[in-house]
DNA sequence: AAAAACAAACTGAAGTTTCAGTCACGTTAG
DNA sequence: CTAACGTGACTGAAACTTCAGTTTGTTTTT
């Protein structure tokens, strides 16, 4: 098994996904890591150093997760490369579940905890720039500026999508469906 | 002045968006409303009663802001109101920023809170209702089930770019860009 | 028209619970 | 040996909720 801190951080995962980053106590993230408070407070400082700590880790997870998923896929047509990334986030896996909402969480979060900021602006920025580059992929004649906006509008929807899914608004298949017409969409308006 | 119930849920808006859902306290929701803790027991049986109470007012005065300014304005093009209909949403002003903050807090806090789920589903079905119709209005000929995922997509969107807005990604301009682009891009793939 | 009864709105301090953070004291690996 | 790792009971402040009682306004009685 991994060292504690990391045990650790995995649980924070964990429950910031079934009870949300307000609902998370320090007490109950050593019982659901089978560690003692002391030990969390030996390794983060205070508790929003365990959500720092916590928003790194899942944006480090994520990419891991997306990149393996996409690699392993056998090689594809760009176009279905920017599909299947984009609709990655939509699974009923636990994983995907529990990344999605923490994120989710750590967004919402931010808008009051200025420390979370840098962190978030940071994972976004990256996430626009893989899907920038899987458009151009798609149309390599496509100046840079224009994939980026719609890499940022493509992003920025599924946060969106995602929110409606996981607070109960719209099942993860509608969720699907409405996200790849927006690939569908963005395109074809760069296509022109 | 309005009654005191009605003060002590504009003083909830003000607070939920300066400080978070988490961040509410109602020792100082009480100050904040020139109001004794007590009242505020008698009018919501609980903290959570303060919550749904403050969603439903929230969507409500949205929807009155968005309709009365619609209004105001010179009847224009189909298209132009959509545009601005979606766009008071990335307004500088006290009110917006405050509803917008509030609604994505309260979004965010009803992915771990049943009772809150309800009253978002059913604004955001009508929130989804008004920009469908109003596409409706710049396109007649399209059916209504495109027009409603368009919409989907459109209002997803909105909740997106607006919680990387009020959490510092991106500036106003930069979410009204990215806004107007998508309306665009969404018309023109329904205009096919 | 004054008094009495009643109800709703409201107060503020006290009771209770919850929780982040600490500390004195083990345990283990190098 | 010792430094890093780890424990769990404890603390104090802060927060939610309750409640006994006051004020204010309305209705009924005499």
């Amino acid at each position: 098994m991994a060292d504690r801190r990391t045990v650790i951080l995995e649980a924070a995962a964990r429950l910031i996904a079934r009870r949300g980053v307000r609902g998370l106590r320090v007490e109950e993230l050593a019982a659901e890591a089978a560690v003692s408070t002391g030990l969390i407070y030996y390794h983060f400082k205070d508790r929003s150093g365990i959500l720092r700590a916590t928003l790194e880790f899942i944006s480090d997870r994520a990419g891991r997760y997306t990149a393996d998923q996409v690699a392993e896929a056998a090689p594809a047509e760009p176009r279905s490369v920017l599909e299947e990334t984009l609709l990655l986030e939509f699974q009923e896996t636990e994983m995907v579940r529990e990344n999605s909402t923490a994120w989710g969480e750590l967004r919402a979060s931010a808008m009051f905890d200025d420390t979370l900021r840098a962190g978030l602006e940071d994972a976004t920025r990256v996430w626009n720039g893989e899907i920038a580059e899987l458009i151009a992929a798609v149309l390599p004649a496509v100046p840079g500026d224009p994939a980026y906006a719609s890499a940022q509008r493509l992003t920025a929807l599924v946060e969106g999508l995602s929110g409606r899914w996981l607070s109960g608004g719209i099942t993860v298949e509608a969720a699907r469906d409405l996200m790849l017409d927006a690939v569908d969409v963005e395109l074809a308006r760069l296509a022109r």
